[in-house]
DNA sequence: AAATAACTCAACCGCGTACAA
DNA sequence: CTTGTACGCGGTTGAGTTATT
């Protein structure tokens, strides 16, 4: 199928924005609203194509961007994120209030690579750097792993870094949503990685554990919550008391036997958007 | 002070996907 | 079901800025 161009390459401006083409843009998106941004540049009298006006917007103009410099808090976060989705930069700046994904990317690549580097860590897989022989083990573990549905978060990277459980299933009522490491093992509740094993972190949709778990983990999955287990304890979806926050089940009544829904890294989130993200992320 | 290397980040480009006709 | 359009995303580029020699 052929593909438009996505807008008129001829008499549109091209390159830095204007204060005059920035004022034009916020006072039309403040009258009309966001969207259409195809038809947007010729309403606003802007000589602009659609793309790059929405770009602009999202990017800089926006009101609720928080521009300046990142903290530490936002580096581990972003780190963190990182960790669990790869470079799936729109949803790791969903998790940041006020940041953009062109910023969060942008950031990566100047600062936290390089930082990540300092530390010894491979910022692309998040494992101590030469650890070919390790990557080879796990490679052959996984090979037996058994197969499930798989939701891939993250194509290239995913990989867990340290002080986060690797197995971090959890039950939701009926279905079980486990997020397991590429070895497809354990380890025990407050046990630290010595090194980081090359976890996948595929988000798998699979009936109920049939195998009895081990009685820590069992313990661990009445205590901790989705978000919890995710490595998130600092974020606003906490809901076990383990975080910092209360947590943010849509559903109202997180004891209620009928389906609950989860505001899942950004998404509103039920058994149904899972598949919808297995639609998104699947390989 | 000048040259140039390194860095930053706004903007661009191409592709994939959702959706309407 | 097919086709066309619009949007959103991730990778890349390059102009501007800062640091170093």
């Amino acid at each position: 199928m052929g593909r438009s161009p996505c807008c008129e390459k001829a008499h549109t401006n091209k390159g830095a924005w204007t204060k005059e083409e920035d004022d034009r843009l916020i006072s039309y998106i403040r009258a009309h609203g966001e969207g259409s941004w195809r038809s947007l540049p010729k309403s606003a009298g802007l000589l602009r194509c659609g793309k790059s006006c929405r770009l602009r917007w999202i990017n800089y103009l926006r009101p609720d961007l928080k521009r300046g410099n990142f903290t530490e808090e936002e580096d581990e976060q972003i780190i963190k994120l990182h960790t669990l989705l790869g470079n799936k930069w729109s949803l790791i700046a969903g998790r940041l209030a006020g940041r953009t994904d062109n910023e969060i990317k942008n950031y990566w690549n100047t600062h936290i690579r390089r930082k990540l580097l300092n530390r010894g860590i491979d910022p692309a897989t998040h494992r101590p750097l030469n650890d070919a022989d390790n990557h080879a083990q796990d490679q052959e573990v996984q090979a037996s792993a058994a197969a499930t549905n798989t939701v891939s978060f993250a194509s290239s990277a995913s990989a867990a870094i340290v002080k986060q459980e690797q197995d971090t299933s959890f039950t939701s009522n009926s279905t079980i949503f486990s997020v397991v490491g590429e070895n497809n093992t354990k380890v025990g509740k407050g046990t630290m990685l010595e090194r980081c094993p090359d976890l996948n972190l595929e988000l798998t949709i699979s009936p109920p554990r049939l195998n009895e778990p081990d009685e820590q983990f069992k313990n661990m999955e009445k205590s901790l919550c989705f978000s919890c287990r995710l490595g998130l304890q600092n974020n606003n979806h906490c809901n076990c008391g383990n975080g910092s926050n209360i947590g943010n089940i849509s559903s109202g009544n997180r004891n209620n036997s009928t389906a609950t829904s989860y505001d899942f890294l950004g998404l509103k989130t039920g058994v149904w958007d899972y598949r919808r993200l297995e639609m998104k992320y699947g390989q």
